[in-house]
DNA sequence: CAGATATCAGACACACTGAAATAA
DNA sequence: CTTATTTCAGTGTGTCTGATATCT
């Protein structure tokens, strides 16, 4: 292993090169990449009026059918309250309809329309063209070992 | 090439399974990761009553020597409008003073007090632990790997 | 009763905008 | 006049707390 760094008490302060402690710091990268993505994303997104837990929502819709808040809550990590106005948002823009459940009066199930299966599937193409762009500066196996990577470090299930 | 997916029209709703549209999105992905890295550092930092800026000016004053706040903005990457109320807390603490530049009178000139260059050292190690702690389930090599991509990914210079 | 659900009001961190004052 | 720096007042997004009403 690597011996400590004896943490130089005098860094010569001739040359102004960029900190080494930020620099190759993993949690400043994750926090740095994340929020480019965020804005090639979001930036994409915006351009047919959606956000990115507009896209989250319609996607579980899409693929687990419909489902409580709660539920929906769980999948997507959108918090519970947070979720609410999320269904707002996709109910006024009639992508989603919102309905009490007749089996448990305490939950709404909310259904995907099929204005919402067709918005669903122009932001998949926005979504795609997204990861392109974010990931042109690796290569395909790269890209594959950076998704490997990161399913690892969010607790991805080690199946 | 794997071919497209015939968007099955009819998903199985009996098995709830996480959508496979979230799962593996890497900008989804970088941004849990990134989200769950600010959480474990945040809270380390918080034990020292500093927060993740703090850190990230501290470090630069460090290594760099005194600055004036658009500097320290741009090395950073704190904007510069928050920059006043980080250098504000830190001043508060006696991290830091901040004196008008006698060769400049537009600028302030950041210096890193002996208790600023104490509590770095504090800092040092709860980053540091952070760090171990977020990069647990990968292996050195592995980490070596996810930092270069990282690194590749925000503009980290092409050399 | 405990527990889940939907909702609301608000806190907080972070990234950013726009504008003003001052000085190079 | 243009540009740079510091500062302030706000905006928007995302995450989360705490509380309430309702229902199982």
């Amino acid at each position: 292993m690597p011996a400590e760094r004896p943490e130089s008490p005098e860094p010569p302060e001739s040359v102004p090169r960029v900190p080494a402690r930020l620099d190759g710091l993993p949690s400043r990268l994750l926090s740095l990449a994340a929020l480019h993505a965020e804005r090639v994303v979001g930036e994409k997104l915006a351009g047919a009026d959606a956000r990115r837990w507009h896209y989250a929502v319609l996607a579980v819709l899409a693929e687990s059918g419909p489902a409580s808040q709660a539920e929906l809550s769980r999948r997507t990590r959108i918090y519970r309250s947070d979720m609410v106005a999320v269904l707002n948002e996709l109910a006024q823009r009639r992508l989603v309809e919102r309905a009490p459940d007749p089996g448990d009066r305490r939950r709404n199930v909310v259904t995907l329309t099929p204005a919402g299966r067709r918005h669903l599937t122009r932001l998949d193409g926005l979504i795609a063209e997204a990861q392109q762009e974010l990931l042109d500066p690796l290569t395909e196996t790269q890209r594959a070992e950076l998704v490997r990577l990161l399913t690892r470090l969010t607790g991805g299930g080690h199946p």
